[in-house]
DNA sequence: GCAATAGCCTAACGGTCGTTCATGAAGCTG
DNA sequence: CAGCTTCATGAACGACCGTTAGGCTATTGC
């Protein structure tokens, strides 16, 4: 009783997986109205009919494509701060997390950014609830680092907006090709932040 | 021999400036693609018909738009750097008045960043141009600011993308009806700024 | 007062959009 | 084998797109 493939038909789901990568390129490249479903359905190799086999709408590979963005960097972001335990520390971790992640991920996180006003009212709502959620814990990071004396800002609200503004836009011009390695791109943030958190410098 | 109005026909070119108006929040508000030239005409008054007698296309708009917004703001920021001395004034000017005049032109600055893939390739590469340009001059002003010791930062290209980014920001978080006054966020950007360039506190 | 023109209109053009429908080939199940 | 489901197809739908042609009206310059 070995493991059967679990859908019939000619390809399994690897439609699925080339429709979802076609259509992060497209709207990154073209925007999410400028992306048309024939468009692709011709990258993805298919007719544009059998995307509503796996869709049920172009809204829907959208949603699909932002909500699988912020589940996994919640998670790495997340896994990251637990393995330090100061706020500091946290704080660099977070940082450079949502760095890499960025990098590595340049343009799915461009589409879930941007493509936020192409939603439908409840779809929007509920996308900007999760990315207010995931701003709200670099807020407390900071707010933590201020009760514990390690940071200094005037206000943890725009810190957070600046902070994870400067991370996010990585993903507009890392270039994997380029001379700056993800790694050290994301520990000059680190040291970007901590100094805009008043931070000593630690080197 | 009193100064005559330059125009004939009934409004004189208000109608122009509604049609600017009306493309800037609908292009802010649904994006580019999303807007139509029927929603546009509508919010200035007009039929569709009409917008093509002061502009010889959509994406011509969006061009105006964009190029007005860049030349006023390098107007703003080269004034306001001129008026001070030292690296580390002539940055806390740069930054300030980036960032007030992001939050005075919400709109007019999200459609410029966001909308430069909707350009066709020419349009696109002269407003890439000009935009190079404006970033390069912060550059200057860290690697300047790090020649004279006044700055501590391992990449002046990457922190220079990351002081525009969350400045730019501003743009995309900013009420006017808010608790905090655009003086206020733009102090504290400056004092954030400093900070990750490793200025010491002066309080 | 008369021609020219600025400003705006109605109507329509060809094209593309997201989506649906009916159909059929291919594989699984019993 | 028969019957069901999965996956994909070609063709078409109505809606909307940016743009244009042609005409009307009111103001301007002479």
């Amino acid at each position: 009783m070995t493991e059967a493939p679990p859908t019939a038909g000619r390809r399994g789901d690897d439609t699925r997986q080339a429709i979802e990568i076609a259509a992060i390129d497209l709207f990154a490249e073209l925007g999410y109205h400028a992306a048309s479903m024939r468009q692709i359905a011709d990258r993805a190799g298919i007719r544009p009919a059998a995307i509503y086999h796996w869709f049920e709408s172009k809204e829907s590979i959208l949603t699909r494509l932002q909500n699988d963005f912020i589940d996994q960097l919640e998670d790495a972001v997340e896994e990251a701060v637990n393995q330090a335990d100061d706020p500091v520390g946290k704080m660099a971790a977070a940082v450079r997390e949502h760095v890499v992640f960025h990098g590595r991920h340049t343009r799915a996180a461009f589409v879930t950014d941007s493509e936020i006003r192409a939603l439908s009212p409840n779809s929007r709502q509920h996308l900007l609830a999760r990315r207010d959620a995931y701003e709200a814990m670099f807020k407390q990071l900071i707010t933590k680092g201020i009760e514990s004396g390690d940071f200094r800002v005037s206000d943890p609200a725009v810190a957070s907006f600046a902070i994870l503004l400067q991370c996010t836009g990585v993903a507009l011009w890392y270039d994997p090709e380029g001379s700056l390695s993800l790694d050290r791109i994301a520990s000059i943030h680190v040291e970007l932040v901590l100094g805009s958190l008043g931070v000593k410098v630690q080197t």
